[in-house]
DNA sequence: AATCCAGTTTAACATGGGCTAAATCGTAGG
DNA sequence: CCTACGATTTAGCCCATGTTAAACTGGATT
C-alpha cells in the first residue's frame, strides 16, 4: 500500500519522537497528537490505518512502534523535509527560523529528482539547519551524539549540535546570539535550582534561562564532526 | 471565504481555458473536467461551491465565468506555478519538459516570500518555460499576441511564442528540434489538407505534422518582445 | 413541430481526514 | 486490594472531494 501525505507525516513525526527517546519502547499516541496538533482520536484512527497498511505495530493503550516499512516511509519524508530546509537556507538565502512551514509543505511534494538536485546544490549536507541529521537516500539515519545543555558539565567548551524548537521567535533569538548548530562556545556556569546558564560565545557573554537552554543539545567538537 | 487548494486549481484552470478562447463568453464545465482529469459531476459540484464562495458566475447548462475575486485567486496560483517552473529550469537546471508535475504541486504550497525569491533568482522573468506570460504580483495578466502555427502565412520568419502541451514526450521532441519559446525560425511551406509543415530552424530543415504544429503558437519578433 | 443526442446536472454512494462526547483501561495512592 | 484519575479508544458526527448511474435541457435534424 502507498502512504498518503497525511500518513507520511504521522510516520515521520513518530520517528522523530522515537529518535528523541531512544530508550522508550513505544511512542505514545498522545505525544503524536501533540506534535501533529490534532486530537487524540484522530491519532488512534490514523494509527489503525497505518497498522493495517503494515507501517507500524500498535500495543493498545501502550503506544506504537514503526515497522521497517514504516521507517522507510518516515525516513524518506524526513530526508525530503530536511534537504528542502537546507536548500532554502543555503541556496536561497532564507534564515533558518523562517523556513519550517515552507519546508514542511514542500517535503510532501518534491520529487526524488528535485530533492536530489537540492542535495547536490546544497553540497550534500549532513545535517539540516536545526542540526538534525539527514537520512541517506537509502534510508539510514545517522545517530548523533549530544546532550541537553542543561545537563552537561560547566567550565568546558562545547559545540551546538541541535536546536530542538520550531518556534520562529526562539530560533531568531538564538541566531541573534550566534547560537547555531556547529557553533563553538564555553559553558561558564549554571545557577542551581533551574537557574540561568552563562555562556561565552565569540568572546561575548550571554545568559540563558534553564528552559530555553533545554532546547539546545550540545557535544564536543569531535562528536559533532562524527555526523 | 478562503479557497482550498482544490478550489484554487479549478479557478486557475478555468482562467487558463478562458485565456485560450478570448472570444467565448463562458468556459464549459466539460472543458474543465477534461483539463482537471475528473468527472463532469465533480466539476458541477465544485462550480457550485465556487459560485457560493463568490469566485464565479454559473449559467446552468451554459458554462461559467470567473468573478474578480475568482480571477485574483486564479492569477495568484498561476503566478506561483509559472515562477516555480521558471526557477526549476533557470536556477536548478531542469529541462522544461520535466518540471510540470513538480511545479504543479509546489505552486499550491510555496509562500509569497518563497515565490518572490524565486522570481528574483530567475531574473524577474516575463514568461514561463512554455512561453505563457507570468501574472504580476498585483494580479495583472499580460495579453500575449500570437497565432497558431497551423494558420499563419508561409514563407516568413516567426518566433515561437507558446508551446501548448504538457506532454513530456512532445516537449522533449520540441527541444530536440530547438523549438522553444523565443526561438526564431522560418515557415517554409505548409502542405494542404492538414498536411505537414516545413520549418527552417538554425539552418536545419524540420517537418511537423499538422496536429503537432497546432500546439505551437508563433508571432513576429516584435510581438514576442511586447511581453 | 417533434425528436433525439450531447452536454449538464442531480442522486446516491465512497473515502480520507478531522472533531466532541462517551466508554474503557492501567496504574498510582489510599 | 480497591478506587479514582489520566490516557486511550470507540461511537457518532461533519466536510471536501471523488465516483457512477440516472434525469434533465437546449439546439440541431427530420
Amino acid at each position: 500500500m502507498t502512504a498518503t501525505d497525511s500518513m507520511q507525516e504521522y510516520l515521520a513525526e513518530a520517528f522523530r519522537i522515537a529518535y528523541y527517546q531512544p530508550e522508550a519502547p513505544y511512542v505514545s499516541t498522545s505525544a503524536l497528537a501533540e506534535e501533529m496538533h490534532v486530537s487524540a482520536p484522530a491519532v488512534t484512527r490514523m494509527v489503525q490505518r497505518l497498522k493495517h497498511a503494515g507501517f507500524l505495530e500498535h500495543e493498545p493503550y501502550r503506544g506504537i512502534r514503526l515497522t521497517e516499512a514504516g521507517e522507510r516511509e518516515a525516513l524518506a519524508n524526513i530526508r525530503r523535509h530536511r534537504l528542502v530546509e537546507r536548500f532554502l537556507v543555503d541556496v536561497m538565502g532564507f534564515g533558518w527560523h523562517e523556513v519550517h512551514d515552507d519546508a514542511d509543505d514542500m517535503g510532501l511534494v518534491v520529487s526524488d529528482a528535485l530533492v536530489d538536485k537540492m542535495d547536490e546544490m546544497s553540497g550534500f549536507p549532513k545535517r539540516c539547519p536545526h542540526g538534525e541529521p539527514i537520512p541517506s537516500a537509502d534510508g539510514v539515519m545517522p545517530r548523533v551524539i549530544d546532550y541537553p545543555l542543561s545537563e552537561v558539565e560547566v567550565d568546558r567548551d562545547y559545540v551546538i549540535s541541535r536546536v530542538h524548537s520550531h518556534d520562529g521567535h526562539k530560533l531568531r533569538y538564538f541566531s541573534e546570539l550566534n547560537l547555531e548548530p556547529g557553533k563553538r562556545f564555553r559553558l561558564v556556569m549554571r545557577a542551581p535550582f533551574k537557574g540561568p546558564l552563562q555562556l561565552q560565545v565569540d568572546g561575548q557573554t550571554h545568559f540563558l534561562g534553564h528552559e530555553l537552554a533545554g532546547t539546545l543539545r550540545v557535544c564536543s567538537e569531535a562528536e559533532y564532526l562524527l555526523v
